[in-house]
RNA sequence: UGAGGUGUCGCCAAGUGGCUAAGGCAUCGGACUUUGAAUCCGACAUUCGUAGGUUCGAAUCCUACCACCUCAGCCA
């Protein structure tokens, strides 16, 4: 494991919390939380998000919340709480008994609402959603007061009070707060926070017909749950005067601090909440888990381990620039774990049949392999060697460049673990592919060295024609063809970046040692990547995910 | 162009006035190698958006400018 695994993080963040920490700012107490809606899938950037949180409240003794943000029933489903949940889980975050809703508050939140009426601070609108926007004025010209904003406090009373008992259609009135229309941040020009909805709620069902907005329900929550430090992305900069106003004008038990960081971005992929839908519902990917998405369903399923994720996250940061990861560093983050953690085993993508002419036919040796080149405790397993195999066909070449280490007429290279092996002639079709090699093996090479002590360049993998098992592979490269998906030409969108290559299906064969792993087995498939078992497996049947290629210093010549 | 933010190596990112501007990823050399993997060694910002200023001394302080991001949902 590399020794940043073993570094405290240092960010920005972590720095408030320990100037809080020694001013003794909430009595020694850290407390955060993680706010997802529930309306979709978890993805990469949202792990960064969890560490964050859940690392903070581990790190300082805290504690850690997982919060719906479930105030919107048009927009949100029990199927992404359940993935959502499922998902933090196998992050690695432990959020205890503190399974959350902003659904709980709705009460709170409503008698809140009631005192800043009482108090002259909000006020029932009867303006349209289009008439609102038209009074909010502009960036740069000041807004105009809603001719319903003096109502009196009875009257807004009354009104908000039949909004809740549902005597009102949808769109027809919305509880306001009254700040200040002038504000130069809009956000204070009259925030909504309440719209009627007459809507099931996935947990509170038809109870409520009003709903409150984001930015009053929020801070409140924060504060209810006693969160020290609320930890959002950089968009919600310009609402944290708006927090910080609701928590300030109502008796709320606990003053949260709301801290905004830069949100993850990652070449090659989109990480927005509905460009992912729109993969997903469009049918560019088979559903939130497929193997080439971002989401955490889909990196597991692709073979990810939240051992990688997490310590790709913490060698990102944390800061408040903008800035776009390049992919290769998460893929450093699973081949670094992997490399230490999966064993190897010999899978041939492309087969190309081998005789060896001096081997006698109907032998079979069992030999030893190691499933870890440098972890002897990982042990051994048997693979049969016979007079007939496979190796891939990338490993001959009929007219090899000089650096091109592998087989080819007269050459002789090393099976992995097994024996030298001499090129002597080879079989071609009609068409004059290649279709079979001979070969020789020297019998004293037995374990892939020879009492002679000669040198062989090349090392390659190979397989028993009779004894491997066919296994289905399915190999991905990025699911977009540019590092910016987001680079299109005028009337396009992401979707003209999509790579038709991102998902290339390959029958190919398989150790019989591991042709019944059960699903989520991970091994490397020596010098080609890490694979993972997937779901789709039937018994006999293998089906493998390529999680990452192996790094690959090999240039042919120019 | 109102307000709020951000600008340090190809990509992340430390650095909060004083040794030669951390570290990771990537890249390029070389060693080792029964994975062209891993591992190991080495190279990789006289310069911190730009221009001025303060100071014995500035990426760090001041001034001006430039670039980029966010905000005009009854989304979050």
């Amino acid at each position: 494991m590399s020794d940043r695994n073993t570094d405290t993080p240092n960010d920005f963040i972590r720095a408030i919390v320990r100037e809080d920490l020694t001013s003794n700012k909430n009595r020694g107490r850290v407390h955060t939380r993680f706010p997802p809606e529930p309306n979709g899938y978890l993805h990469i950037g949202h792990a960064k998000s969890i560490n964050l949180n859940y690392g903070l409240a581990r790190e300082f003794g805290g504690k850690f919340n997982l919060r719906f943000d479930d105030t919107n029933p048009t927009k949100e489903e029990q199927e992404y709480v359940d993935s959502i949940m499922a998902d933090v889980r196998w992050l690695g975050a432990d959020w205890e008994d503190r399974l959350l809703f902003a659904s709980d508050y709705f009460g709170r939140l409503y008698e809140w609402a009631t005192y800043l009426i009482r108090d002259g601070k909000a006020y029932v609108d009867d303006l349209s959603a289009e008439e609102i926007r038209q009074y909010r004025g502009t960036l740069t010209e000041p807004g105009q007061d809603s001719p319903y904003r003096n109502r009196s406090v009875e009257e807004n009373l009354d009104l908000f009070e039949r909004m809740k008992k549902g005597e009102f259609p949808d769109g027809s009135r919305v509880l306001r707060a009254k700040i200040d229309m002038a504000s130069p941040n809009i956000n204070l020009r009259d925030p909504v926070m309440y719209r009627i909805l007459h809507a099931t709620h996935h947990r509170t069902g038809d109870e409520w017909c009003i709903y409150p907005m984001y930015d009053w329900a929020h801070g409140q929550s924060d504060a209810i749950e006693g969160i020290t430090h609320s930890i959002c992305t950089l968009e919600f900069e310009n609402n944290r005067p708006l927090y910080n106003w609701f928590l300030e004008n109502v008796d709320v038990p606990h003053y949260p601090r709301q801290i905004e960081f830069a949100r993850l971005q990652l070449t090659y992929t989109v990480l927005s909440k509905r460009y992912l839908q729109r993969l997903v519902k469009e049918g560019y990917v088979n559903g939130w888990d497929d193997p080439r998405m971002p989401t955490i369903a889909g990196l597991r399923r692709r073979g990810y381990t939240s051992e990688a994720i997490r310590s790709f996250c913490e060698a990102i940061g944390v800061a408040k620039a903008n800035s776009t990861v390049e992919l290769a560093m998460l893929e450093h983050a699973i081949r670094d774990d992997l490399n230490m953690s999966a064993p190897r085993a010999m899978a041939v993508l492309d087969p190309l049949k081998v005789v060896i002419e001096n081997y006698p036919a109907g032998q079979v040796e069992e030999m030893v392999l190691a499933n870890h080149p440098q972890q002897p405790e990982m042990g051994t397993r048997l693979v049969p060697f016979s007079r007939e195999i496979y190796i891939e066909r990338d490993d001959f070449m009929e007219n090899p460049p000089n650096k091109f280490f592998r087989l080819a007429p007269g050459r002789e290279v090393r099976l992995n673990q097994a024996y030298y092996l001499t090129c002597t002639g080879m079989v071609k079709d009609e068409q004059g592919q290649v279709v079979e090699l001979r070969c020789t093996y020297d019998p004293d090479s037995r374990g892939g060295t020879t009492p002679d002590g000669r040198k062989v360049k090349g090392t390659i993998h190979w397989l028993p024609v009779a004894q491997s098992v066919e296994a289905e592979i399915r190999l991905y490269d990025t699911l977009f063809t540019k590092p910016n998906p987001g680079d299109v030409g005028e009337g396009e969108d992401f979707t003209a970046n999509i790579n038709p290559d991102s998902l290339m299906v390959v029958r190919g064969r398989v150790e019989p040692a591991i042709a019944s792993a059960p699903a989520g087995s991970r091994y490397q498939f020596m010098r080609q990547g890490y694979f993972c078992v997937d779901p789709d497996s039937q018994p006999g049947r293998p089906v493998f995910n390529r999680t990452v290629t192996l790094r690959d210093s090999y240039k042919p010549a120019p």
